[in-house]
DNA sequence: ACCTGAACACCGTTCAAGT
DNA sequence: ACCTGAACACCGTTCAAGT
């Protein structure tokens, strides 16, 4: 039908795509720019800006792509723990792609495939009860919960590897007994307590907190 | 006492960092380079390195020299409201400098004056009757949850200043009603019911959720 | 001891030109 | 229509030299 004309693509977007992929997975977020993916791809750095139209479009492209592909858990019969199996499986999902947070929290880039998970816990709030509008603040709060906890332990994991010399254990070593007496006292053992995962249990105190008593347990 | 020798410095570490907090007053903390750093302070980058080891020791500084001025409100009997007001001070805190954030994420990056906070926090905890390594859980779980409130918060401020055309508004106007029938009928009023300040909220439930009934309320 | 200048190895992106 | 090359306006940091 349409007289397509001009030169013929070497590149599509889909290429991009599967390039950016598999930068990000050897190298991290930081290792994606533009003339690394050009590289990777075997073209110039402004070939690309032929198929998208700046790098966070990019990006929204990357967060397209891989919430397509999130598993959608099975879901318990009770309402509260539908919302922890949910928030879990949210939390899962996005451990192996630390960078969507960062992403997600840089910009207003959310993706239509990733919504699946707010409205399975909006609606189990709803069903146990709540208003519409406190199911909202119900997801959000859980939202604010697990974005920062994947922040903190991706932060973890690129300090454990990047073998600094942990400037918080001697924080820790020297801390003056008299006036942080409870944190003078965990000490060494801070570093083992904060290794432990509690996603669970803060998702779980959450639910309690905010659902009626009934539907809550 | 000492022989002091050699050409008398010309800038401090002081002057160093009061320029930094201007330049991030004014531009925020990707404003902040250290070649935009040297002309603030009216130098060359590289004197700059003659006085901070690399930009990650700046920050670091810049954090110390921020936290030290962090208010410490006065604290009420109960301990679940103690927790409370302790968390809403820290974020408070957080909310002028979400850069802080940002940077603490990062990487390992944490100043003794902002201690404090965790202090109060688990200590009230345990003696609200929490085994310290309950409290310190109580604690994490309430840092990831601010660290994410702030991040989200600090991200929704740049998307309205940046007037970008709202990618989110335009993916809820589209919703499929029958697969996500709790979102879609949400629609409009995401955007008012997502600029709601649900933070204390959030820290209740958690409480509630954590503490032992008696002294949760 | 403290500061400077030039340089290295990078960024994202624009612009004008080629096929 | 799609791609290229050169260029702009940046980064953090190293290195050798100046006072």
């Amino acid at each position: 039908m349409s007289a397509r004309t001009g030169r013929p693509p070497k590149i599509s977007r889909a290429d991009i795509v599967s390039a950016a992929h598999r930068i990000i997975d050897e190298e991290g977020v930081s290792g994606l720019t533009m003339r690394r993916l050009a590289r990777e791809v075997g073209t110039t750095p402004m070939a690309l800006y032929h198929h998208v139209q700046d790098k966070d479009e990019l990006l929204q492209l990357l967060l397209d792509d891989y919430a397509s592909g999130m598993p959608r858990p099975e879901l318990p019969d009770g309402e509260g723990e539908r919302i922890v199996v949910a928030a879990v499986a949210m939390r899962q999902a996005l451990i192996g792609v630390p960078w969507t947070v960062e992403v997600l929290r840089a910009d207003d880039l959310v993706s239509v495939h990733a919504l699946w998970y707010p409205e399975t816990i909006i609606d189990a709030a709803v069903r146990a009860g709540l208003t519409p509008e406190t199911a909202v603040d119900l997801y959000r709060i859980i939202w604010h919960y697990t974005a920062g906890e994947i922040s903190a332990r991706a932060a973890a994991g690129r300090r454990r590897e990047g073998g600094k010399p942990t400037y918080r254990s001697r924080l820790f070593a020297n801390l003056d007994a008299a006036e942080l007496p409870r944190l003078a006292a965990l000490g060494e053992r801070w570093e083992e307590l904060t290794a432990r995962d509690t996603y669970e249990k803060g998702v779980r105190a959450i639910v309690q907190g905010l659902l009626p008593m009934s539907a809550s347990s």
